[in-house]
DNA sequence: CGGTTATCCGTACAGTGTACGGAAGGAGTC
DNA sequence: GACTCCTTCCGTACACTGTACGGATAACCG
């Protein structure tokens, strides 16, 4: 049933104007629904409707969901901020900039996943880049090592987010997350003979993931510092086994 | 049009034993069907067909497609040798024991994204773990430390594989790859002049994963190292800015 | 006025996960 | 042998998905 489209403009004042939707609106829409339905609940049904517009409009500024899945990426992205850190050393400019990572990955637990499982070419994704390439390179390092330094760092605050989230899960409610956890903490002690260590240092009743998160990043930083320290690659000691294809 | 159950049986030796299926049949042509076809490749009617039964039928053995990947997520991790690291120095065994783990992922490119979403519990999972807990633990770290550096080592194996398995993409072709690669490089190059350390540093060009791998490997190793020297954390410096939820 | 182009979107198709309920046959009990 | 129960198998159905196709409308340009 096609709606009569020009019938008694007169009464609405200013109703449309050409453009209703754009690859703007579609973004924070769909940032918007993937925050509340997670990324299995972003279909583009729902996306259109809340939009107020067909399914196929989506389609005239959007390529396909792996587009829309792509913007609302680099959108979020964008939310982490990046000023204030200009006088800062760098180890604490870097601990700084990637628990304001953290922070945004947990306000929009679905990013993490999909950071990491794309190539992030988004102008913000690529800024946020340049802070950390940046900060890197005026502490001393270069080329392939500065390369190796950032991965290190951004798997690193990206695998523990998504773990965190993995462990909120779908729970809405902290105490039945706690609980979540505790039976899994159960379930480890009991085949706690099979992985001993495993059982008496995991400890996953511990909620403290803010210290956690940072004990990590700790690690990580301080194997910066230490490259920085030294001029050569560290002694190496075996090759490759099994290399990749080709 | 239901298949005549009980005609001819004399013609066949033997032709159906009871049950037909199990969770470890499932499990096996899961992964295969993984393999070829991705996670989104992955339908229970495309996994059912595989084993010749009907689609329902597998659900007498697994609760969902979810439980379906968490069997296949374990399965694959179970590829992941555990032996022959017994009498190296702790890094040594380290350095082994990721780029197996990483040769694994390779294998199944769906692993790491699907590692990175998931508690980890199954047995051969926490089998692993317990390998990196108990080498590490021997070096001389445990509690929140000890969980902090196993975390640092495994969500960089992960990340980074996923990352790499992402450039590689649904190109099997490695020339298509390396195309791929090519235009991204011209890309970020033509946008340089908003993030110049990173056009300047980064290399998609390079496609030696296996020295990059190990570069950043490196990095979070040394990191160990450093803190294995100290007793206690590193001067911290700066608390939480705005943290977590609660 | 006619033609072009941009925007919107209804319909259709092939495919999805899984709830439900029924059928077949083995096992146990009288 | 007859009865019941339980395990295994699975056909059907439903609500939902991404998106190809083509038609409708209207703004803009000559």
């Amino acid at each position: 049933m096609p709606r009569p489209r020009s019938s008694a403009i007169w009464f609405t004042d200013e109703p449309d104007r050409r453009p209703r939707l754009s690859r703007e609106r579609i973004t924070r829409a769909a940032v918007d629904l993937l925050d509340v339905e997670g990324v299995q609940g972003l279909s583009m049904r729902r996306l259109a409707a809340r939009l107020g517009a067909g399914t196929m409009s989506l389609y005239e500024y959007v390529s396909s969901r792996e587009d829309v899945l792509d913007l609302a990426t680099d959108a979020a992205i964008a939310e982490i901020e990046i000023d204030g850190i200009d006088g800062l050393p760098w180890r604490e400019a870097l601990s700084r900039q990637l628990r304001r990572s953290r922070q945004v990955m947990l306000r929009h637990p679905w990013l993490p996943a999909l950071m990491a499982t794309r190539p992030l070419l988004g102008p913000h994704a690529l800024a946020r880049s340049e802070l950390v390439y940046a900060l890197l390179h005026r502490a001393g390092l270069a080329g392939p090592r500065l390369v190796a330094a950032v991965g290190a760092l951004t798997y690193y605050v990206q695998g523990f987010t998504a773990m965190e989230n993995a462990w909120r899960g779908q729970q809405p409610d902290p105490a039945a997350e706690a609980e979540l956890r505790r039976q899994a903490q159960q379930y480890l002690d009991r085949r706690g003979e099979a992985h001993p260590t495993l059982a008496q240092h995991a400890d996953l009743g511990r909620d403290d993931f803010d210290a956690s998160f940072q004990l990590g990043l700790d690690v990580v930083l301080d194997g910066i510092a230490a490259q920085l320290g030294t001029a050569g690659p560290p002694a190496d000691g075996s090759g490759a086994e099994g290399s990749g294809r080709s």
